[in-house]
DNA sequence: CTTGACCCTGTAGTCGGCTACAGGGTGTAG
DNA sequence: CTACACCCTGTAGCCGACTACAGGGTCAAG
């Protein structure tokens, strides 16, 4: 080991802050295989993974699942890969996003309604908030 | 059974439009006890447990967890709990929510930029949302 | 009296992204 | 030569909220 073009998954995942559990496992998942092996069984890195995994951690503070990550990383590969893919998948992903925004802000919203009408005191006798809750009204 | 005044966990199941198996769950997690059982041990249920279950229905849709739930419920249970809890409750499932809402922000203003920067055609070598994910630069 | 729908317990699988072993083999410093 | 750190594979656990059996027992209709 220790042949300067080479990283073990201990110094990659150094290099990476990431675990080397974790390294095996995008290797499991298809995100990073090792450029080669040692004579006994080692796996080796190019220098380059740590880009890779620089990628993939990015990719996963944008939102996009290992998966999608998968993807990105396979057009990323062959450079006449299509940008248009990329795009779309991109455009998916803030769609996917707004939905969830959309979604929390209509939980957050009928949250503030109720926490409003509640003095905060008191028996749960009153509480309006358990009362919606428990209402026959639709809701 | 059928004894009118009680439900069995199949009638129970198409009264709330659950499954079977999630009353099953949901007395394991402490949330819907039956008020019995049979002499060959048949669940037997009040027919307030469907009020109860549109309880947990709109709770969960409003974001609480079924720990939540269970608190909440505890609350609801005894006319002189504390009002103030349920609030507290609810206040702080409104920041959490509001936290995510952030994040979830400030990914799609990333994605937003990303996207607006690329053309959504030719090949992946000249794709500036590869670029940023592959790029040296911090980010 | 049999059929078929229902019920029981207990366990295991699903999703995603790790994380933690157990039980080995390897590589190197002192 | 012996520690000790490192590496290997394979499996199992975690979170939350279910969902799906397997292998039994029970109940009502015909």
């Amino acid at each position: 080991m220790h042949e300067g073009q080479t990283l073990s998954i201990g110094r990659l995942a150094r290099a990476s802050g990431l675990g080397v559990e974790t390294l095996r496992y995008y290797e499991r998942r298809g995100l990073l295989a090792p450029a080669g092996r040692t004579a006994s069984g080692y796996r080796q890195y190019r220098p380059e993974a740590v880009r890779r995994l620089r990628f993939i951690r990015r990719a996963q503070a944008l939102g996009f699942s290992l998966d999608e990550i998968r993807e990105l990383l396979a057009l990323a590969e062959v450079p006449d890969g299509d940008a248009g893919r990329v795009k779309a998948i991109t455009q998916e992903k803030i769609a996917d996003i707004e939905r969830r925004i959309r979604d929390l802000a209509r939980m957050k919203a009928s949250l503030e309604t109720l926490a409003e009408r509640c003095p905060g005191h008191g028996p749960t006798a009153q509480c309006p908030i358990l009362d919606a809750l428990a209402g026959e009204d639709d809701a």
